[in-house]
DNA sequence: TATTAGCACTCCCGTGTCGACAGTGCTAAC
DNA sequence: GTTAGCACTGTCGACACGGGAGTGCTAATA
């Protein structure tokens, strides 16, 4: 069923009465019967009528009834049209905008900005907070730097623009002498500061083809250190998570299984930066709702990201938080909109 | 009642049904009866001996029955009584071995190893392992680099003997040519190379009162820089966690608001870092049972800790395990001593 | 004297019944 | 199109009941 036809299909007092079910049941966590709808809704009208108005919207897929004697509970359809064409953002109050502008401002390492603003996600909304790292991929070198650290082992630092400092440790089949590390260093320092680490590892390699030409001894050796570094990188990316304890406390993840279902997946990672990876080519929040996201362990979940960008405007990464369907999405949305502008401008501030 | 008036109390016989009772219990998870301990027990005695003895037992605090019509469990002194006196320690199989040595075999960094030891913890016991990240205090400078970031902070990398290197970014109150950042740094290579950066700390602060006397105006940036990093490290130390969803299989743990009280304090990290610091005084496997360990979120829980030694058989760490009291102490405790000594021995061969 | 059989007692726990309650769908009247 | 009325249905808590498991005590036994 498309959504257009559901838009049709559902006339417009139908969608008030949607938006007020959707609002209250929010808030209360209780299904909702025709009696509290009639009396929360604003329009004067009696329950019986109300009563029919629910049967078009269970027969639309958008709400349904745990059982027979119940009121009605949204479903993930119900959700998605929600925050689809009915959602009244609620812009975040003065109090909490301070708060977030607190913690996220100082000349801090961007380590420490992310992990503020992953705390600040997860406690304003008390739910789970998820920041990802940034991929440095997109990031600029600033230095290198070679420490021998026995006759084979060199410890590599790469210093970036957004000072991050990365180390690396690599297994050089040869020996180098304290004077060809200098050289090879002071060469790469010259020529390649100020790039992309992902541009330097193809323009590596085509200079190695050059070079091979010119036949310059420190040259290749400083090249052939290089392509290694970069070679061992190819890091798969990582996230900061807050709060996890917070999805303790929602009765519709009590479920011991469940829940712990959901904690490994936050152990393992992997899933969850796959999907967060997707959520970086889109622009803007983005909002998956119970089984949208198509990972399992998040079934009973909303996720909503927004990317966020680094010192130079790119997107880097993406933030978010994730709690059960029954969020409060007119608050929540705004919120981890904010968080992304916040960081982004910290970021941007060093 | 101290430990002495329980031996002369419980005799040998008694010791015998307590033991059987408490490897039952922990097997079964279940109240033990009377009926049930005289056919486990291996004395042909009826379940009414029995009794007589389980109340003897009762007496001493070392069993209790839930309810009046249940079988009994062991107290917190009847599980210390256990592991103290009756324990029959099962070492781990040649399976498990070989897992444990592939694990933490091969010339990964240190950083890794802890990983590993953790993970190896909580896969062999089916709880939560946990690993102490060594604490710098106990290592070596093997080189000390700056990098000028902005005019006045300045990137400052340390390696040390355990192939760590820490960044640290210090902002100097003025300005540091290239060159002064050179000598420095050549200076406190030459001078400080191969000590504790315990004993550094202190050291530091000497050298400067000399150094003042002769004015040297090198050595006194270098040190003044020194001082600075050394001062701004006092890092509160750092633990690695594995399995902690392990723990929400336990139906003793199963009441959520404990359970999420535990996991607060696993995030909170300072306070298990503090019981953590206490083993790391004694030698040896070290075990705290329920309230035992004065930590309030482990009421329920026992501790199983050991320490282990860096490259220098200096006591570097503890790692150990967390799991309900009612865990297999006999298999748990040989499987933490052995990951201390395998940990312990990697961290040498490297 | 230590052990045992017997017995009355206690408590848990699963099952079944019951009534209050909340909300529904349907029909007929407005 | 809206509403009142009504029979129906499923949930939930209270309650009683009986079986089961285990206990403590007492008296008999080896």
């Amino acid at each position: 069923m498309s959504n257009e036809s559901i838009e049709n299909i559902v006339n417009e007092r139908s969608q008030h009465f949607l938006k007020v079910l959707i609002e209250r049941y929010i808030r209360e966590g209780q299904p909702v019967g025709s009696r509290t709808l009639s009396r929360d809704s604003g329009l004067s009208l009696s329950p019986a009528t109300i009563r029919n108005v629910m049967a078009d919207l269970e027969d639309a897929g958008l709400i349904i009834s745990p059982h027979t004697s119940a009121g009605r509970v949204p479903t993930i359809s119900g959700y998605r049209f929600f925050v689809d064409y009915l959602v009244s953002l609620i812009p975040p109050g003065e109090t909490e905008l301070e708060q977030m502008r607190q913690q996220l401002m100082g000349d801090v390492d961007s380590k420490a900005l992310i992990e503020k603003a992953s705390s600040a996600l997860s406690e304003l909304t008390h739910m789970a907070g998820l920041v990802m790292i940034p991929r440095h991929d997109y990031v600029l070198l600033k230095q290198i730097e070679f420490v021998p650290l026995s006759d084979t082992r060199i410890l590599v630092i790469l210093v970036t623009s957004d000072g991050e400092v990365q180390n690396r440790v690599i297994e050089t089949g040869r020996k180098f002498s304290q004077s060809d590390l200098v050289q090879a260093q002071n060469f790469l320092n010259a020529n390649y500061v100020g790039q992309k680490l992902e541009t330097m590892r193809t323009r590596i390699i085509e200079d190695m083809e050059k070079t091979r030409r010119q036949m310059d001894a420190v040259m290749e050796q400083a090249l052939s250190l290089a392509g290694q570094v970069l070679a061992s990188d190819r890091e798969e990316g990582d996230f900061v998570l807050s709060g996890q304890t917070n999805l303790m406390g929602f009765n519709e993840l009590s479920d011991l299984e469940r829940l712990r279902h959901l904690f490994d997946s936050f152990a393992e990672k992997r899933q969850i930066l796959h999907l967060l990876d997707r959520c970086m080519e889109a622009e803007g929040v983005q909002i998956f709702i119970g089984e949208e996201s198509g990972y399992e362990p998040f079934d009973s979940c909303s996720l909503i990201t927004a990317p966020y960008q680094n010192d130079d405007g790119e997107v880097a990464g993406v933030l978010g938080v994730v709690g059960p369907t029954r969020m409060d999405y007119n608050k929540v949305i705004p919120i981890v909109d904010v968080t992304a502008r916040l960081l982004s401008n910290a970021l941007k501030q060093r």
